[in-house]
DNA sequence: ACAAAAGTGTTTTAGATACACCCATGC
DNA sequence: GCATGGGTGTATCTAAAACACTTTTGT
């Protein structure tokens, strides 16, 4: 009775929503995969797929969620949501993944049920870094995302709706937007995810009522127009209902 | 290398809802982990614990919580959620938990990940039957839980959170109540999920609004009181935002 | 006639939405 | 002085909350 054939069976996937600032977009982070150092008979053909890893014996899921993400991005500390649990016994036997499998796992037929994260960054705060398994990664518009490996579109599927759900609760926004921004800055951040339009002023009622934003006293400098007043977040404490 | 090491690895517990009419109250179907036939050197001490198994290699995780179910209580058929996954390496390690496993498990030291289940049932609906780990079934009133195996009470912990912030989306109630109710039954039984009273006027409102009751034109019958209008929930379809 | 729970409407408050003009800056 | 986005207030609508009395039945 081999003591770590858990190794094999239980992963951690992260969807990585980036935001790109400058052009207001909401993005998710893919690597492609790794073809062979020596090419096999088949013709390997790279897909993109979520990053994510095996979990370790010893390690915890939000842990090694953490270790994938940190691995990739050099980034430590940010909100990992765990969302979903996703354990078809068929979910790794498509024909499609099966090169990839013979490639990178010690047990290719081995059921994984891997459990799912995900969080926000700012794009321009990471430059993510292919590891092992991957050639190259790439940042893909999260409304157009090409077809992953494993059941991996269906993972990022749910991941944004798991975020648009949790969007006001969680004031994830905060990971998103430099320590002074301006009301616009978060009002797009807010459209993007949500796919919606607000008014300006309706939009920021909200933010003014709760109380959560503190107002700087400074502005932007060295635009051709109007520059706006910067805001950060009040800080606030753990205590909740 | 094993093939059907997976079934080590990963389990479902389900936390099931026992909504008692009689006297609204809510409360949680326990087992009582069976004794050794022959008794050990050491004692063996009885816990309470959720009813769970670990995931057969070719199930999937939705359906081994199903089969958990139908084991326990007979009912097919019944809404489950999965709504977390818990993994933490050292979850099946304390010492309190050690003779079960010796008992139970062909790999008593496997590390082992669970992934959780709820839902919803009529108390009287169901008869539980003891499983092959349970010497007994028992409901205790979901805010006195006693101390369970595992990390099982952090799990009723959560699945209780994870109820009361879905209830009225997923429409929950339907599964709770008789076919034809009166708008008190539907009113109580919310009111034992989020612990807290509503006004009768006002709660109604919602609902004749919603549009989801139809009123039946029957009444109660045989009571010391004034007899109830009759209401069933309204057939929807399954078309969504 | 009494006990018990059913049934019913209006007022107030708060949050959400709709909507349009002037302002500060760099060029 | 013009182009660009910043900044601001009011009116309306809708949902939520507060609140009390009359009705129907069995005994």
């Amino acid at each position: 009775m081999k003591k770590n054939s858990f190794k094999k069976h239980i992963s951690v996937d992260c969807v990585i929503f980036g935001y790109d600032e400058s052009n207001n977009k909401l993005e998710v982070l893919l690597i492609e995969q790794k073809e062979p150092a020596k090419k096999s008979k088949n013709a390997f053909t790279a897909q993109f797929a979520l990053p994510g890893d095996l979990v370790n014996e010893d390690e915890g899921l939000d842990e090694a969620a953490e270790r994938v993400l940190k691995e990739l991005t050099h980034v430590e500390g940010l909100h990992l949501r765990q969302f979903y649990c996703f354990g078809d016994p068929m979910r790794v036997k498509q024909e499609k993944d099966r090169e990839w499998l013979n490639l990178y796992r010690s047990d290719p037929d081995a059921r994984v049920v891997t459990v799912t994260y995900y969080t926000l960054v700012r794009k321009e705060m990471i430059r993510p870094i292919p590891g092992s398994f991957a050639r190259n990664v790439v940042w893909k518009n999260a409304k157009r995302i090409p077809p992953l490996a494993f059941d991996h579109n269906a993972i990022v599927k749910k991941a944004g709706e798991d975020l648009r759900k949790h969007l006001d609760s969680d004031l994830i926004a905060k990971e998103l937007l430099p320590q002074k921004f301006t009301l616009r800055q978060l009002q797009n951040l807010y459209e993007v995810i949500l796919n919606t339009n607000f008014d300006k002023r309706n939009f920021i009622k909200r933010f003014k009522r709760d109380e959560v934003l503190v107002e700087l006293g400074e502005k932007q400098k060295g635009l051709m127009y109007k520059p706006a007043q910067l805001y950060g977040f009040k800080k606030q404490d753990k205590a909740s209902a």
